[in-house]
DNA sequence: CTTCGACGACGAGGATGCGCATGGCTGGTT
DNA sequence: AACCAGCCATGCGCATCCTCGTCGTCGAAG
């Protein structure tokens, strides 16, 4: 596993380099955004979003147009909405400094579970199928019975995640880890409006369960 | 088969190593509670309860965690509270000293014919069957002669245990333990209700018996 | 046969979990 | 600068499920 370290500050940087090559990755490092996007390809960047050079955001948003990679933020603490800001960018999760080791390693382990799935059937089809349902993974564009359907994208991330699971239960907490980062404790009624939107569009064609209880499990109508 | 030889008696063990590694088993021994948990993994544990440095109960609840395991107790003659505590704990079966080597190949082997397909099962699909009836643990499903039920989480949860070790007897206090986490003291007839709910929906086609004093125990019907 | 303890049947009460509608907020768009 | 689509939080209503008490019944032991 390659693990990409965009940091400026020398000793912040070091520290991390003998933290993470000690835990078996396979670590580089570069000091500007510049050099982060001219940077051979990794399975994880943990991106400062203080850099000198540029906007860390616009260094997050070119990275989540690659595929497959998975970018952790590193922010100050107190920085809150910077924070806020990187996680709507795209990233799959934050440290706030200072952290520790374990913190992070823990981090980067929770990225990579999450992103194994992914990447590996990004490589492989990109597209799934449920009876009349097409859902393409690249374009993220959904047919039913080959008309188009306008998702927004929690509801694709959604959609993807139970119609890649197919006639299994997924779980809610499953679901909060995957398509929403950091799951969050209070229970709230979110997901099942997201749910509801996406059986509105769906319609019939496709049937999504509920599970009392445990989750939700699609099936062909 | 690996059989895993609980028991502090030298003389007692040492008779025990030569019957089963004659009769073909691949045979380990420990002498304390500490070192059975941290014993490699075994097909059938031998589990003498009179153990000096722990309460025998302690190991054999650590080991009906694990699953796949079949657990054997051995007690001294007359000590029939110990035995009910051991199958109220989730023993497969007991003997009582002194006993011959034929009767107990015979338990090893019956114990072994009973837990083999649950075994066999839950390292290949997770999806268990019992005559007519078959139950999937990804999809929560449940079909009685391919006819699909509709049964609540507590239900599926406590048949999926059940069926799990069809043909042994469950504990009333094991399957409190898992169907519901943290066993409760009071004594309450909802387990009853739910095993009674079950008897219901499954109608003939598996049978719920219940042994008085001890649990309950599913076989085909 | 008697007695005792454990289980089965049943029926509320309460707790739980979900669907849905609404309103505020934010980032992106024109 | 104003607007708008998307998203999230909240609250209420409802259906379902779980729980638990009581009583009747049954099996086991003496």
């Amino acid at each position: 596993m390659r693990i990409l370290v965009v940091e400026d500050d020398d000793r912040v940087a070091r520290g991390l380099l003998t933290a993470l090559r000690h835990a078996g990755y396979e670590v580089h490092r570069v000091g500007t955004a510049a050099a982060a996007l001219a940077a051979p390809p990794a399975d994880v960047v943990l991106l400062d979003l203080g850099l000198p050079d540029a906007d860390g955001l616009d260094v997050l948003r070119e990275l989540r147009r690659r595929q497959g990679v998975a970018v952790i933020t590193v922010t100050a603490r107190g920085e809150e909405r910077e924070r806020v800001l990187g996680l709507r960018a795209g990233a799959d999760d934050y440290v706030v400094k200072p952290f520790g080791t374990a913190e992070l390693l823990a981090r980067i382990e929770a990225v990579l579970r999450r992103t194994r799935t992914a990447r590996a059937s990004s490589e492989s089809s990109r597209s799934l199928e449920l009876g009349p349902l097409v859902l393409d993974a690249a374009s993220r564009t959904v047919t039913l019975r080959d008309v188009p359907l306008s998702l927004t994208r929690k509801e694709f991330d959604l959609l993807a995640l139970l119609v890649g699971r197919a006639g299994a239960v997924v779980s809610r907490d499953l679901i909060v880890d995957q398509v929403w980062q950091s799951h969050w404790e209070a229970p709230s009624r979110t997901l099942d409006t997201h749910i509801a939107a996406l059986r509105g569009k769906l319609g019939d064609g496709v049937r999504i369960e509920t599970i009392r209880g445990v989750g939700y499990r699609v099936t062909e109508a």
